[in-house]
DNA sequence: ACCTGGTCCCGGGCTCGGTTTT
DNA sequence: AAAACCGAGCCCGGGACCAGGT
């Protein structure tokens, strides 16, 4: 794997890119193997964990911090690290048990309520772990995939821990659906339940995230910048200032980091200049999202979400923004307003309402609550999707 | 009463595997 | 073995209807 890393650092300076070295250690949206300043909380966490040592499946637990805090990276990290070792590897050769380790099989599986919002889908990414050949995307029914889950599981000597990141999210699969889910294989299965909050009526353990405090903050932005970016493009000022600035939130500084690298690389400077730094900064909204809430979205909702980016919606109502949009794409008006509406309501854009004018209900317009730049960057490309008329 | 914004939901077509028929 | 068929989720379009303002 660092190998991996090492030549495509070599092959991306071959290519002339000289700010930014390595994109995947620069972006928001990816996660180190090893989390930088977060031992405490690793070390609770495999406290809660500690009985599949002994082959006992842990009672459920809840991961809890606030937005940028490194729950997620924490929780990938830490089951990566775990499938490691006591998975089955997928390169296993037909038995499961091996001399030396009678205890049974154990496999960490990471869901991300953002990426699996079905029933379906969520059974299909607990197979890709569980099962060894391969899992149909469509044509059986949901609860053939089911069956499929409870025969792997049934045994006893295979289990599984299920982490369920961003439960607590608008629109997404929640923490009590999938445990309906899970009912059928119940006794061969855990739950880690991943957020800014506790599931509702939570009775079990929590392990708090706290947000990181600025020189730990300051560490992460460095090890980003110093492996994502070429040597010399960012001073350490900098980075304090930027740390500071995000008060904790590991998110706002990565994607303003990153944002600042785009613009960087747009002007063709050598390093990144402060106006770069300051433009980034103020893309990144107050209160705002995850730019993977935007990122997770289909190509066609992310087609409309570049596409309101570049039209200018200040002021302006969201039948009118609609309809431009729809001008600019293969999609009508109609529907544009409807994914407008629902994209309000997963919270990636925000409703602002506009003063009355004339008769009838007062319109408001939507404003986008993610940072652009960087997602403009990392969005769905283009051909994905009939290109606009 | 009337108008416009906002919500809700369903039908039809599409894709893609699995299953049955030829 | 190949072809035809079927069922499941996904997506877009759009209509019915509710809410809030003059």
């Amino acid at each position: 794997m660092d190998l991996q890393e090492r030549i495509a650092r070599r092959r991306s300076v071959r290519q002339g890119q000289t700010l930014v070295v390595d994109r995947d250690h620069l972006s928001p949206v990816s996660h180190r193997t090893e989390p930088i300043g977060r031992g405490p909380v690793l070390e609770q966490l495999l406290d809660e964990l500690e009985p599949v040592f002994d082959g006992i499946l842990p009672e459920p637990v809840a991961v809890v911090g606030p937005p940028g805090s490194g729950t997620s990276a924490v929780v990938t990290a830490l089951f990566d690290a775990m499938n490691a070792r006591l998975g089955d590897s997928p390169r296993s050769i037909g038995t499961t048990t091996r001399a030396g380790s009678p205890g049974p099989v154990t496999w960490f599986i990471y869901v991300d309520a953002r990426y699996v919002d079905s029933p379906f889908a969520f059974y299909r990414s607990v197979l890709s772990v569980v099962s060894t050949d391969a899992v149909p995307e469509s044509g059986v029914g949901t609860d053939d995939l089911c069956d499929r889950l409870c025969d792997r599981l049934e045994r006893s000597d295979r289990q599984a821990v299920i982490a369920l990141d961003h439960h607590d999210e608008p629109e997404m699969l929640g923490y009590d659906t999938v445990c309906e889910l899970l009912e059928p294989a119940a006794d061969s299965v855990s739950t880690v339940a991943v957020g800014q909050r506790e599931p509702d009526g939570w009775e079990g353990t929590t392990v708090t995230v706290p947000a990181y405090r600025h020189h730990e903050l300051v560490d992460v932005v460095t090890d980003r910048s110093s492996t994502g970016l070429a040597a010399g493009a960012l001073n350490h000022e900098v980075v304090r200032d930027l740390a500071v600035w995000a008060d904790g939130n590991a998110h706002d500084a990565l994607a303003a980091l990153f944002g600042s690298a785009v613009l960087a690389t747009e002007a063709e400077t050598d390093q990144i200049e402060p106006e770069h730094i300051e433009t980034a900064k103020a893309d990144v909204p107050d209160e705002g999202v995850h730019i993977d809430r935007a990122l997770s979205l289909s190509a066609t909702r992310q087609r409309v979400l570049l596409d309101l980016v570049s039209v200018d919606s200040a002021s302006r109502p969201i039948r009118e923004v609609a309809g431009e949009i729809a001008s600019r794409s293969s999609l009508t008006a109609g529907t544009v307003k409807r994914f407008l509406y629902e994209l309000a309501d997963r919270g990636v854009i925000e409703r602002v309402p506009l003063p009355a004018r004339g008769s009838g209900r007062r319109p408001s317009t939507v404003e986008l609550r993610f940072p652009t730049i960087a997602f403009r960057s990392l969005a769905a490309p283009v051909d994905q999707l009939a290109s606009s008329k």
